[in-house]
DNA sequence: TTAATAATGATAATTATTATCATTAGGGAG
DNA sequence: CTCCCTAATGATAATAATTATCATTATTAA
């Protein structure tokens, strides 16, 4: 998906396209693949545009994850993370460097199974998050 | 694992096995399964020593999960739960219900074929976390 | 027993996030 | 185009979880 798209996705809601909003969305495009803080989006979104807010920046990305514009997951590391969500419609996964932090995207399909076997147990899955924890290949004692 | 075991471990530690860390392990090991806020750790060890303060719990979960005695991860409520880690070892998984909350048990022998290709990418694990979300059966409209 | 060190509890500080509120900006009715 | 209504914004206060500080207490080693 390109700008256009995403920003039609916000038009159609029942949200309007101001100006910061489509900041954020721009910020989170020209970062697609990475997992951007609320922090992270401010400091990006503020050379676009000066004087927005963290608050707008948190209402903002708290938005566009409920219009499933963006993925919104926590990390371990106490604060949460979001990226662009079509980036994760092939239900690829994490993998966290213990060392220097750095994340990165596994591609998967190998969980459709086990979670038929979870749903014969009467617990219906909308969603599901792994995550692999080790050391990157810069990392890596080799 | 029963209790003695775990104060043996902590005994063979760098760290003491004072009456308060007794304490947060013996919380820990009766509530076997379940995952418990620092919060709530202080709520049950408070009962078995009414004086124990916030700051020793969060300093004895990090000493004891430092040890491998538990598990600290993050179930997307925004605060860490630690839990026994030899719950862990089968490599079960958890059951987040996005209505409840309520976190069940998942049993998996399905990722070691995945984890193969991730570390012919370079990548080395050393641990892996897998969440679903979804609805329990009590709270499934079903 | 005493000196050194580690652990504790109270509480201050920090960090991430959410709530409040006065002000501003758009969008439709006339 | 102007007025009104509501939504959105930015500044900042409030909250929640966690971590740091520090004086006091407990434990260990000599």
């Amino acid at each position: 998906m390109q700008k256009k798209d995403y920003q039609a996705k916000l038009a159609a809601s029942q949200y309007k396209l101001t100006g910061q909003r489509a900041t954020v969305l721009e910020v989170m495009i020209n970062n697609r693949g990475k997992h951007l803080s609320a922090e992270e989006v401010l400091q990006q979104a503020r050379k676009l545009r000066p004087n927005i807010g963290i608050a707008t920046v948190y209402r903002t990305l708290e938005k566009l994850a409920s219009l499933e514009i963006l993925y919104k997951g926590m990390f371990d590391s106490g604060k949460y993370r979001y990226e662009l969500a079509d980036d994760r419609e092939h239900h690829h996964h994490h993998a966290v460097c213990v060392n220097c932090g750095s994340i990165t995207e596994i591609k998967d399909d190998l969980l459709c199974e086990l979670e038929k076997n979870i749903e014969k147990q009467g617990f219906r899955i909308v969603d599901h998050d792994l995550k692999f924890y080790g050391y990157c290949p810069k990392c890596s004692p080799s």
